[in-house]
Order: structure tokens, then C-alpha cells, then sequence
DNA sequence: TATTGTTATACTCTATAACTATA
DNA sequence: TATAGTTATAGAGTATAACAATA
């Protein structure tokens, strides 16, 4: 079977989809402290990177300054991140993930792993091994490509 | 190389967000008549089921009911689809997809297609046909659970 | 009473435009 | 002038609550 980009594509557009779908339901589903997908994103990132700049976040999550600010704005709210001045640079801020915040992010990321792997566990070893390995290849292909704003 | 559940979990809980947001922009920044993710899949599943009744495509997407209605009336507003009553059933409405609504249903298709497909061009005919066999895989798994509501 | 659908309301995501402040 | 960020504004997606109409 050789399969043509134009087959692998009407694929992605079919179930990528479907897929969000069921992260984003279950995310706010959860009774844990429940978190939007780019909520979620946007705290493992800076949770990953303490005291990254508004500028890394819009960059990682392909968004705009101002989209992101936004988000970190709700996130800030609610108690799981705060904004600092740098002071080697006055117009850069950074950002760090609260206590608070890391609870919350490890508690929705069990809970989401939690379903699909559960999920997945109807699903044949090899299939698996099939789904890792596509997840790898497409990683690879659709890294990143920001809008300009940022 | 054997793979649990929740190797597989973590994966798609990395790049099904991603992949998803290169469809969502890629769909908003064509030339072509943009259309919405939601609004992509309702009129192409309206357009597959001509005189679907609302609570259907509800279904399908896995909205609430007024979520779809919402969403359907952003489409009638901009001429895609109407909605007229069931006789057989007043309660019931028929929602149709408009020669207009096709045309922009297609070219908004292609238009993504031709963009996911070069992407997928640069990936081994191999790595595309595990691709395809995992988004089986994965369709079979994830289909459609529906928030109440509906 | 149960089903189908809509309206009202509210919150998040996201963008563009316009702005401030720092380098 | 270029960079980092925010505020204002607007439209789309989504949910819940409350409602109307039909079966």
C-alpha cells in the first residue's frame, strides 16, 4: 500500500479533529481544577522554562503578544502564575509557575493521561507502537510555524 | 519496543495540539473563504446528511445543543446552509447545505488538503502509511462520546 | 412527560489596532 | 527605530440555565 500525501492528509483532517475534541472535553470534564487545552500548554511550557519571557510563550504556543498575554493573564488570576519585572531588562517580564499552578498542572495531566490511556488500552500493543511512531513523524514535520505578530 | 497505554497517552497529548492548531490556521489564514474548524466539520457533515435534523449534528460534534445551534447560525448568517421546519415533524428542522456552502466547503478542502499534503510530502511514504494506519487506529477508539446535554 | 430546539448570559480563545515603555 | 508588552475591541466556540413548542 503506498499512501500519497493527499491520503495521509484527508486522514489528519478527519481525525485530528475528533481527537481535540476529546482532550478538550475531557479536560474540562475532570472534576479536578479544571484547564483549557491552551491553559495547559501554556503552564507546562512555562513550568518547563521558569522565568520565560511573554515573547517565548506566544512564540512556543504560535500565537500573538497579545493572545498570549491574555492567557497569561487567566492563568495569573487564578493563582497559578505570576509576572515579575526582569531587572537586567526592563521591558521582558518573567514568568514563573506557582506552587499552586504546578499542582494543578500535574493534576490535569494525570487525569488526562489517565483517560487515554485508558482509551488506549483497548488498542493492540502494536497499534501503539504504530501510533507512537506517527505522533514522532508528524512532530517532526509541523513544528512551530508562528504567525508573524510575534 | 512495546508500548504501554500511557506512553501512547503522552505522545498524542503533545502533538494532537499541535497538529490542530497548524489545521486551525492554516484554515483562518487561506486566501480562499475561511472557515472555522466547527464550522468546516458541520457543514461537511450537514453536506453528507442533507435535511439532518439539529440534534444530529449535535451529536456528531459533540456540542451541546445550543452550542450547535449557535454554530449552525453563524453559517445561515453567511449563506451556507438553511434551516427549514420538518413538517412531518415540527419539532424537528431541516438543515441543508447551499450550492454556495458546497463551493466554499470544497475549496476551504482543497485549500487545506494541498497545505497538510506538502507538508506530508517532505515525510517517506513509510512513515505516511503509519500514519494513516495509526489515525485508524485512533478513529476506532475515539468515536464520538457526547456530552449530555444533547 | 419527553424531545427538539432556541434565547439569554457568560467565559475563553484569538486576532488586529493602537498604545506605552524600554533599549 | 526596533523590541517587549499591554489595553481596547471584536468575533467565534462553548457551556449552563431558562424557556417554548411539539409529540
Amino acid at each position: 500500500m503506498t499512501v500519497t500525501p493527499e491520503q495521509s492528509a484527508g486522514e489528519l483532517l478527519e481525525v485530528v479533529p475528533m481527537l481535540m475534541k476529546e482532550i478538550r472535553s475531557q479536560m474540562r470534564s475532570q472534576g479536578a481544577p479544571d484547564l483549557t487545552v491552551p491553559q495547559f500548554r501554556t503552564l507546562a511550557f512555562v513550568n518547563r522554562n521558569q522565568g520565560s519571557p511573554l515573547c517565548k510563550v506566544a512564540d512556543h504556543m504560535g500565537l500573538t503578544p497579545p493572545s498570549a498575554s491574555t492567557l497569561v493573564d487567566g492563568l495569573i488570576k487564578r493563582g497559578m502564575m505570576t509576572r515579575e519585572d526582569q531587572p537586567d531588562n526592563r521591558r521582558r517580564v518573567r514568568l514563573v509557575v506557582t506552587s499552586r499552578g504546578r499542582a494543578i498542572l500535574e493534576a490535569s495531566r494525570r487525569g488526562t493521561m489517565a483517560y487515554l490511556a485508558e482509551k488506549l488500552s483497548s488498542v493492540s500493543a502494536d497499534n501503539r507502537e504504530l501510533i507512537v511512531k506517527a505522533m514522532q513523524a508528524l512532530r517532526s514535520v509541523f513544528t512551530n510555524s508562528t504567525p508573524k505578530g510575534a
